[in-house]
DNA sequence: GCATATTAGTTACATATGTAACCAATATCA
DNA sequence: TGATATTGGTTACATATGTAACTAATATGC
């Protein structure tokens, strides 16, 4: 095992000496796996919401009347994602959408409240308690510095990959 | 009935209360899936190789001759996942399979000192350079903070899995 | 006003992934 | 030994997801 930063790229790399299991991203990926997966347990198996419907639920909670496109900008997800999205949570009566009459290509969505406020009631303190649970593994000082950690990380990631395109 | 540790808060929510960009679970998988987009950039589109190719790969390198069985606890992928991934890469001669003689059914893997071990020796590297680059956004001490977190959500994130399939 | 470009959103296609059913080899135990 | 259970691994099916092509509405430039 290696000490952090000092092999460089032309050295000789025996691909034995490769150790997935302390890689970042793949432990990244795991925990990440294992949260979501506990996370939707709750909302997928009592109330047949996927991720991506879970995501605009509570993102339309929060901001009534999003379009599709503003709905991409903050769940950071895909279009199409989106777009089946709203298609199945408007055939489960959970959303209702509009139409701008300024711009009839927008769709302004809102939560129903016969429904989809019904759901989000229940599903919102479910995901808040186990974030609640999940953070009482750490003193209050590690999950705020998680959070600093995350978010310097998260600016490098995307700032890398802007980096690798060109 | 409530699994210990995720006492349900009966307060109540609005449902706009509820902060996704700040949510825990939410931030990980957006952290996680740059991170993996940003490594993935370089195996998948040099080397045509999947995340799942890429893992069995590396755990190969470090663990010859490995069953597929084994693949899946050190990789925590499914068998499936797996064996589709084991089937791609003998086709690409990435690895080759034999046949243990006491347990016939036991199929040991291992990378081809051919073509195996020359995309292990370009893909390696280049994932260990993103590591690095991307540990250098955190001072030493972070890492290792980070890494200590890391391992603390997991095993919590585990545990609270656990208690909630009951 | 008309041709073209852009934007909002959906559909089609190919690929990926998980669950369950499955086959083959071995282990268990009466 | 023979019936049953277990294990290693693959296949079938349904579902999910991303890329690219598409429709419809609006904006832009002449």
């Amino acid at each position: 095992m290696e000490p952090d930063g000092l092999k460089t790229t032309f050295e000789n790399q025996p691909s034995g000496a490769f150790d997935l299991e302390h890689f970042l991203p793949y432990r990244l990926s795991l925990l990440s796996n294992t949260v979501s997966e506990g996370i939707a347990q709750f909302y997928q198996q009592q109330h047949r919401l996927s991720v991506p419907e879970w995501r605009v639920m509570v993102v339309l909670g929060r901001y009534p009347d999003s379009t599709a496109s503003q709905l991409c900008e903050h769940t950071v997800m895909d279009k199409v994602t989106v777009s089946r999205a709203v298609k199945s949570l408007l055939e489960k009566r959970y959303v209702q959408r509009m139409t701008d009459s300024n711009d009839r290509r927008k769709r302004p969505l809102r939560v129903t409240t016969e429904h989809g406020e019904k759901v989000l009631q229940e599903v919102i303190p479910h995901a808040l308690d186990y974030q609640r649970a999940l953070k009482q593994s750490l003193s209050h000082s590690e999950v705020k510095t998680l959070d600093q950690l995350m978010e310097k990380l998260l600016k490098a990631a995307t700032r890398l990959n802007q980096q690798q395109q060109t």
